[in-house]
DNA sequence: ATTCTTATTGAAAAAGTTTTTCATTAAGCA
DNA sequence: TGCTTAATGAAAAACTTTTTCAATAAGAAT
């Protein structure tokens, strides 16, 4: 679904920064850090703070719009998460991401796992992190 | 291979903090924060301070001793990584955490990735979270 | 055992990240 | 067009992580 009405229909508002959030990350090949949201996102509407953000990206994580996800140095990053496909490969050089479909293999991962721990499992995140084709490339 | 012989055999030395950081994460069952561990460890060795355990952790982190977690509250956790287990599923509920041991089914996903996108996987992290047994029986 | 070297520690401070507060702004409905 | 209230931005507070540095103690040499 739409991310817009989405939000519309939780009574949430459709705002000029929120559109800039979700732009950015559209854009983006690589997660991005709240700061790095920002910074990109000032190009576009100038007064954008930092707070709105932080509020926009935990707004959209509720609905699972966006996903947080570990980066090598440390912060975390926030990428887009187009259903079906939330599943990404990052690469450790130059910190770009590639999404792929894995709920096939997941799926049946998960039942083996709640048959063997007992736990019932309602959420998955699965990251991979090696060297994309450039970077390969380059040695 | 055991950690003490793992960090002497790197030239670092086997202190008393990194001792109760081990031993603190070895009786844990849920991912643990910074904080956490040092609170816990204190009962053993009054003097741990914060940044030895951060210090610790990173060391340990470098061998593959140590594995860096998700955890709901947004927190950085850690859990200690019995190698060839290092999957966990952690309660959305009360935190615990469990390991299970899923090589062959992420070995298999991780070649169709690198086919598919081009990417050569280095790392993966595969993280479950649900419900644990006994907050399953509670409701 | 004792001494020596130097990695490690703890405390304080600095740096960085995330959340809270609150007056102001603007989205969307009437 | 105006009204209501969710959302914003700036400042400050709270929290997490890293850096600095003098003091300590691990492990090798004696």
């Amino acid at each position: 679904m739409d991310w817009e009405k989405c939000l519309a229909d939780a009574g949430c508002r459709i705002t000029a920064p929120r559109r800039v959030v979700v732009q950015i990350l559209q854009g983006a090949s690589a997660p991005l850090s709240p700061q790095e949201i920002m910074e990109q996102g000032q190009h576009l509407h100038h007064k954008l703070g930092l707070v709105t953000v932080y509020r926009t990206l935990t707004l959209l994580a509720e609905f699972d719009l966006v996903r947080r996800v570990h980066r090598e140095d440390g912060c975390h990053g926030y990428v887009l998460a187009s259903p079906g496909h939330q599943h990404h490969v990052i690469c450790q050089r130059c910190g770009s991401a590639a999404e792929f479909p894995g709920e096939g293999d997941i799926l049946a991962l998960i039942e083996r796992v709640e048959a063997g721990t007992g736990y019932r499992v309602n959420d998955h995140l699965l990251q991979l992190s090696g060297l994309c084709p450039d970077c390969q490339a380059q040695g």
